[in-house]
DNA sequence: AATGAATGAGAGTTCATTCAT
DNA sequence: CATGAATGAACTCTCATTCAT
């Protein structure tokens, strides 16, 4: 994210311009999160982040352009995130498990962030709105396809659909209860997620 | 407000006024559910219920109360609804399914007033919020009192909380998701997604 | 204009809203007028009407909308004079005359408007700017039509078109130069200007 | 700065400099003509002009300055091209012909400035008002003294002026309605704009 | 000579709400 | 009961302009 302080830059000016871009982009995350994208004015978000209303105007076309670029960049770095998992990893059980850990860790990580992705999934319009369907699209067939490989099962379309937005509703549903002192690391509570969802209650406590 | 339907009422016009109040609440459910409560204009709400701007002040104080309004009866509804079923319903695992089925199937009766619950949960400010905030607090503990039931499990309070959580975001996700003609009933829901819970995945196909 | 307060009228209320319309048409002519349309702001015409901001957009759906009324209204009335004017008129001659004093006459009894009209012809966009075309070529068809008629002349369509445009150059510049002190009346610039495209400098003085 | 043309340049950087001047007026000329003075932004000529926002303001201090720039340029060859022509012209009616061959040649030449010359008459503010309106009246004296020569003809004050002003008007609208395909050459064009002003419309097809 | 970055001021428009009728 | 009319506050966004580099 600022990596580039960290390797040498040959353009220093872009540098500065991109770490502005993502104070901006920080700010508006975090008023995104307390006050739901269409209640938040850009003023909020310039008394945010200490710059001009005017000035944040010259690295986001406009308010949406904002809560587009939040929810691309999270979306993606949970994607990778992924990817580097699942190429580490095989069994199905550990998959899935491998797809809370990522969904989770990165999710406690950018808590704002991801309350804005979970929230506000609905309010891009035009090709804002499809390109990030068509990520979340793909996000959800890492799911499935590692379900599709759980052994012993028979799935057929719909139950596949339904077991997949469950899980997929349960670990998005968190921007709105989790507590870090009450709810334990990342870690935890993805195992627990994982038992409920591959055991079931019936069977939480075994082993 | 809505305690006109349980007593006699003598005066004929406030039937008319409930009634009235009804419709507006209905168009501002599906005004709020299209385009989220804080991008909703109460001229949009005006349009859809056919009622003059000013008039719909004489029924609700302010747009928030008519939020107030839908998710406190909305809550109202779902709590009388499980109390009802579980009164006719013993054994811990047919209780649980008596919550998914309620659930659900109040949902899919009335889609857009659910997805008001759902996603404006934070929306509500000061006495309102606390209000609504309590009858969610009052079928959360329905939901973990059953939990508590079920046959040998050794609950922890942290667990307890984590399985309720997860479930209420499996089912309050539905609404980013549900279609009837892919999704089938409400029943066939609430039974698959019981059986996700309480077997797991690993069980799902057994008997 | 507001010959409605003289007639009796059923609906009173309207009457008023319309007296209202006209006062801010009244006032943004004004504003156009000395500012030119795209300098004006709406709080100029608020602050020259009296009323305030949010309330013109009760009356006028937009800034644009106020500049089609003024276009539409006044190419409408002078259309109207036009055709009245001549219909009492024969002679070809007499009905060149009638054109340059109902547009003169016009023309100085609503000076600020009419430069509106002359000077934000292209300034209307869509919708808009089609009707108030459509306006226009109506009343130069009416102009060529009476030159059509004129005796022993022989017109192509490239001199027609030349001369009407040369004549509405003529009555549509006086905006940026008639001086009631200066220039007389509506009536004897009428004649005046009348004479010259018709006679021609060269016989000016004749008779 | 355009007196560059005419003393010999000692330091070339000035001539890419001059260069660089012109075509910035040559794109703020575009942009005004397609969006008048008031609609264009600084942006708008910075995109047709390829030189970044800031860069103008090298070589103009505003955008009125540009404005005015474009006015003055014009206004002085306009003059300037008259007064070779009427050099070399004896005879009224012979003048009046080189008028409006030269008026209506270097409009033709330079639409878009002179659309911005006709149209934007009165966007300048201050000494730059004062400056064009003095080469206003210069071009209007010129034209008044070749009609006080015309024989036979008894002119009053309010009569020059007037026949002044309508000639103006109709070499002036031009802007609004001449299509080279439609409208024939500068010349044919004022050929015949002089036959009508000095002949009349009863005389125009004499000889 | 040229520009990326920044901003205060102000634009048109919409908002929830009020109140006389 | 119901509404047409009205408004202050706030909205997103664009503007001409500046200045360090």
């Amino acid at each position: 994210m600022d990596e580039a302080a960290h390797t040498p830059d040959p353009t220093p000016s872009s540098a500065a311009t991109d770490a502005k871009a993502q104070r901006i982009l920080s700010g508006a995350a975090k008023v995104f999160s307390d006050k739901g994208y269409h209640n938040a004015s850009m003023r909020d978000i310039a008394r945010e982040t200490g710059i001009s209303l005017a000035g944040m105007y010259y690295y986001f076309a406009s308010k949406e352009e904002m809560l587009f670029s939040i929810q691309q960049f999270c979306f993606r770095a949970v994607l990778e995130g992924l990817r580097e998992r699942l190429d580490q990893t095989s069994g199905a059980h550990d998959r899935l498990r491998a797809f809370f850990h990522n969904h989770l860790s990165f999710f406690i990580a950018n808590v704002r962030e991801m309350r804005v992705l979970s929230h506000e999934g609905e309010s891009l319009t035009g090709e804002h709105h499809r390109e990030v369907a068509d990520l979340k699209r793909e996000y959800f067939r890492a799911l499935t396809e590692i379900l599709e490989e759980m052994p012993g099962l028979q799935w057929n379309e719909s139950e596949l659909r339904r077991v997949g937005l469950s899980i997929f509703g349960m670990v998005n549903w968190i921007y709105t209860w989790y507590d870090p002192r009450r709810d334990g690391t990342a870690d935890e509570l993805a195992d627990r997620m994982c038992a409920l969802v591959t055991r079931g209650i019936d069977n939480l406590d075994s082993v």
